[in-house]
DNA sequence: TACGGAAGTGTGAACCGCCA
DNA sequence: TGGCGGTTCACACTTCCGTA
């Protein structure tokens, strides 16, 4: 069974797509051409259009759904005679393009509410990979990045915490180990270790930044890195959703070719920054032959334990802070007036 | 001082690869 | 073949901080 909300924001754009008068009457028609979308899930739906929950996603999503139905570049005002629901699966490997749904066996579309989050990677696959391959390691990050001042910061905690038992490095840290220490560190760091980690935590963020620029010296890599963090694909695709503050998202996400044809790629920039957490800011520069204009994309990437603190080996959190109708290779969907 | 937004942290699920 | 750790996805929740 999908997490409810996930559900609503994808099922309910696929029945914007019909000409139903109102959402009522399409939840209630249980429709049997999207596929993929059994009773249970309906009855999910039910319950909570009933109970009123989740009701900004039923809106923003229905009228999203509605307006690729008009788009000029989405359906153009015809029904689809198909739609399937991807459901709660998750493909191998890096998802090449994040589809929800498909509509007529072409459209891809994919459903993105209340999220700046490009995608997770593993700091490895981001900056050493620059997201070219996923490939599994047990490194740990920090470690790797930072050896001596993530080592005299672990020190430090151990003695914070005085928890007996631990190892001396923070890369012998087992299972139990890893459980004790997470649980020691609830919440954000103590006042007195806060310091010294955002001291560590800067370190991190510069030398994570560093070896990216070093991995994509060339500019075909740069530009190469540019339409992976943006997840261009070789085939457009649609992301109809909402963003934090729920103002509805609808645009077409370009391919590298169109991408390329309009936008000069001028420079790529990394940098780390003093913050809470290891934060590394990233910038690309363009420039719009068509506007003939200067564009700019920006986003960050926290890199961060991702249950708890020496809960496990790091993830980076790739983070888009461009406004995403304003993304160079994102382009609006028009209402199709 | 209250409030809202930003920043930081936590969680659960799904899948893969490795190893016993 | 099953268990476990690692990775990724998609948020939700909590805390901090600036501003009115």
């Amino acid at each position: 069974m999908p997490d409810t909300r996930t559900a609503v924001s994808e099922i309910v754009t696929g029945l914007g797509l019909y000409g139903f008068r109102d959402l009522a009457q399409a939840l209630a028609a249980r429709p049997r051409f999207i596929t993929n979308v059994d009773d249970d899930v309906y009855d999910q739906l039910d319950e909570a259009f009933a109970s009123g929950t989740h009701a900004d996603v039923f809106r923003v999503a229905w009228a999203n759904g509605q307006r690729f139905a008009r788009s000029t570049d989405g359906l153009r005002g015809r029904p689809p005679w198909s739609v399937e629901w991807k459901g709660p699966h998750k493909p191998p490997a890096y998802e090449q393009i994040p589809a929800d749904l498909r509509v007529d066996h072409v459209y891809l579309l994919s459903c993105k509410y209340g999220s700046k989050i490009l995608q997770n990677a593993s700091p490895a696959n981001l900056f050493d990979r620059a997201l070219s391959e996923r490939r599994t390691s047990a490194v740990d990050w920090f470690d790797a990045v930072a050896p001596t001042s993530y080592g005299e910061f672990y020190t430090e905690v151990v003695a914070h915490t005085g928890l007996t038992g631990l190892p001396a490095d923070p890369t012998e840290l087992d299972r139990n180990h890893r459980e004790r220490l997470r649980k020691a560190l609830p919440g954000r760091w103590p006042a007195e270790l806060r310091e010294h980690w955002g001291l560590v935590a800067f370190e991190i963020a510069r030398t994570s930044a560093d070896r990216l620029l070093d991995n994509i010296s060339a500019k075909g890599e740069r530009e190469a890195f540019v339409w992976r963090l943006l997840r261009l694909q070789a085939a457009p695709y649609f992301v109809l959703g909402a963003d934090l503050k729920n103002v509805p998202l609808h645009y077409r996400v370009t391919t590298p070719w169109d991408f390329r044809t309009r936008f000069a790629l001028r420079s790529v920039d990394l940098w780390g920054e003093h913050a809470g957490q290891p934060l590394v800011r990233w910038r690309v520069d363009l420039h719009d032959r068509e506007l003939d204009t200067d564009r700019v994309i920006e986003g960050h990437v926290e890199v961060r334990w991702s249950h708890g603190k020496f809960g496990g080996v790091p993830e980076a959190k790739i983070y888009l802070d461009t406004p995403h109708h304003d993304v160079a290779g994102y382009q609006p969907l028009d209402d199709g007036s």
